[in-house]
RNA sequence: CGGGGAGUGGCGCAGUCUGGUAGCGCACCCGGCUGGGGGCCGGGCGGUCGCAGGUUCAAAUCCUGUCUCCCCGACCA
């Protein structure tokens, strides 16, 4: 029985005056979740209803590509993490036991799952292995933001894979790309399968599951056939009309011109006929000069991985000492090596000349200056692929797979014995969904001005069911009725009996967002009707009584 | 970590500058009316003003310290 009066379901009126995000201000306007401190959050009986079945799509999901669940605990002690290089990460919760024991509470599982892997695998013949939890997961953000979608600690789904070599790997990771698509089609949801940074760690492939909507913290690059995290976007740019090329390049007055937009305005150029130098420190304390088009900014992901490692910004002094004053700084005789971004088209550039308050044009790559050829500019809107226009949009990321490779099972040796007997190392995978980034997802994209309006996969509650009459009259009992019924044939249905008025009713049932509401009162019993709500879009419907139950449970059907 | 803002009843807020013993709307409780889009009338309950210390005859208000939360950025393997 589920009873709106007796039903914890507390809405408000109002957001939380701190709620900026869509998601975060209605999931606790519609009574799903609650706050208790800086990204943590209780889930709400109706909230955790929909955390629950996101969370069954996924375990059948994996199931169906043989994974096997399993449960691992949250607190563990530091050892294996220490062993796995993951103990000095700043996210990661650190804490003494009684006996002074040093522990951590866990971001992830690598370290753990890998243990009993290694430990009771010995053989080719026990392998591939799909083992994956739902545990609840723990992480020092610097900055929890927009209710449930960046929290300190939040549920996860975790599989791991383990095969004999790449190969295993790669079909176990295809088997997760099969099963993602389908749970995020399942959700409900928009989204988009992208190709993802690799990370610090390394790694040999990695795709992100992005939901787009306008709370999301990531942000991707889309074009036909193509989507990609900006992170490691690349794209074709936007051509430039360059000027004439010279013989030679020419020494130019540029007095106090030190920005693109001074210089490009001052000689009459468009941005993009410019170079920029940003000289940078690698971690042996060399130095780079990157260039790329004036019109143009740095990804300093795809610069980390071009470079192979870290690096930072060059200082003054630095700069000064080898590549002349700052601001007017340039590749033509520059005394370190010159990485050119490949989006800087061959012709004639403006660029440093190394000297105070000058510039040179006329400047051509490879006729004037020597360089390596890098990808390193952020991709930006109207760039193509293929001749496709590019676009960016903001996306919450709800999932990710990720090739590990022998990145875990060599420091905690998990090894097995192939058929001649040699010993080798697992192969691994990870693969990550986030049950709560996906209901905050599916709150974003399908909200109106009313408030939710939840996937049919998902909703806390197939119908929201509407009485509008006293306790005791015949528009109860016909709802009465039918609230029985509707159950009978399976559907979830919230029963709103409470005894107020019809507004409140309605404004409650379209925050909740189930999708659809029933409604029995004194107009439509008169006419020997009932009236229905899409949520999706507001549409009403009316159909007669006598086949309310079967017409409703055939409508739901064909939901989105 | 840098910048900005906020802690006053369940929620949203005023009061703080200029010190005088706390108020508004909603919600909640009781009674009545109403009954298809947060309705109306009457009567009520509820707050050590984040916490600690100080100044003062007197502190939500002034001073010091501290905790917490939010937003932007950095960060988020």
């Amino acid at each position: 029985m589920t009873l709106l009066s007796s039903y914890f379901l507390p809405t408000e009126r109002e957001p939380p005056a701190d709620a900026e995000a869509i998601s975060h201000q209605l999931m606790v306007r519609a009574g799903l979740v609650r706050q208790v401190g800086s990204g943590l959050w209780s889930w709400l009986p109706a909230g955790w209803r929909v955390h629950q079945r996101i969370v069954q799509i996924v375990r059948e999901e994996m199931n169906a590509i043989g994974g096997q669940e399993l449960l691992m605990p949250v607190l563990h002690p530091a050892e294996p993490w220490r062993r796995s290089g993951r103990y000095g990460i700043e996210e990661l919760f650190k804490l003494k036991d009684r006996r002074g024991a040093e522990m951590v509470l866990a971001m992830t599982h690598e370290e753990i799952v890998t243990g009993h892997v290694g430990a009771a695998i010995q053989s080719y013949r026990q392998l591939p292995l799909i083992l994956y939890h739902f545990q609840i997961k723990e992480r020092d953000e610097p900055r929890p933001r927009a209710g449930v979608l960046r929290t300190r600690e939040f549920i996860m789904k975790d599989a791991y894979t383990f095969d004999r070599g790449p190969e295993g790997l790669d079909a176990a990771y295809e088997k997760h790309v099969a099963a993602y698509d389908r749970i995020c089609d399942r959700c409900g949801l928009e989204w988009y399968r992208v190709e993802a940074d690799v990370g610090m760690m390394g790694g040999l492939g990695a795709h992100e599951y992005m939901a787009p909507c306008a709370a999301g913290e990531n942000e991707v690059a889309l074009a036909a056939g193509y989507a990609a995290n900006v992170e490691v976007a690349s794209a074709d740019p936007r051509p430039v009309a360059l000027p004439a090329g010279l013989d030679s390049p020419q020494l130019i007055d540029t007095p106090g011109l030190t920005t693109v937009e001074q210089l490009s305005g001052a000689l009459e150029v468009p941005p993009g006929a410019l170079l920029k130098a940003f000289p940078v420190v690698l971690d042996d304390e060399s130095m780079r000069l990157v260039v790329i088009r004036g019109d143009h900014r740095i990804n300093e992901i795809k610069l980390r991985s071009a470079l192979g490692g870290e690096f930072r910004t060059a200082r003054r002094e630095e700069v000064q000492a080898r590549l002349g004053p700052p601001g007017f700084i340039g590749p033509v005789g520059a005394q370190v090596p010159v990485l050119l971004d490949q989006a800087v088209a061959p012709g004639a550039y403006v660029t440093g000349s190394g000297r105070v308050d000058a510039h040179l044009r006329g400047v051509e790559p490879g006729r004037d200056f020597s360089y390596e050829t890098v990808d390193v500019r952020a991709v930006m809107a109207g760039d193509t692929i293929n001749g496709s226009e590019l676009r960016i949009e903001p996306a919450i990321e709800i999932g990710n797979i990720f090739k590990l490779g022998t990145r875990y099972s060599e420091p905690l040796g998990a090894t097995y014995l192939d058929e001649s007997g040699n010993t080798e190392l697992i192969w691994m995978g990870s693969y990550g969904f986030g049950p709560a980034r996906a209901a905050a997802a599916a709150v974003e994209q399908f909200a109106d001005e009313r408030g939710i309006s939840w996937p049919r996969t998902i909703a806390p509650f197939d119908i929201q069911l509407v009485v509008l009459g006293k306790p005791g009259s015949q528009e109860r009992e016909l709802a009465d009725r039918l609230y029985r019924e509707l159950q009978e044939m399976g559907l979830r249905t919230l029963y709103d009996e409470r005894d107020i008025g019809p507004g409140e009713k309605f404004a409650d049932a379209e925050l909740l967002g189930c999708p659809l509401r029933v409604t029995v009162g004194p107009r439509s019993l008169a006419a020997g009707e009932i009236e229905v709500q899409v949520r999706r879009g507001r549409r009403s419907l009316t159909g007669p009584v006598a086949e309310a139950a079967g017409a409703v449970a055939e409508l739901w059907q064909g939901l989105p």
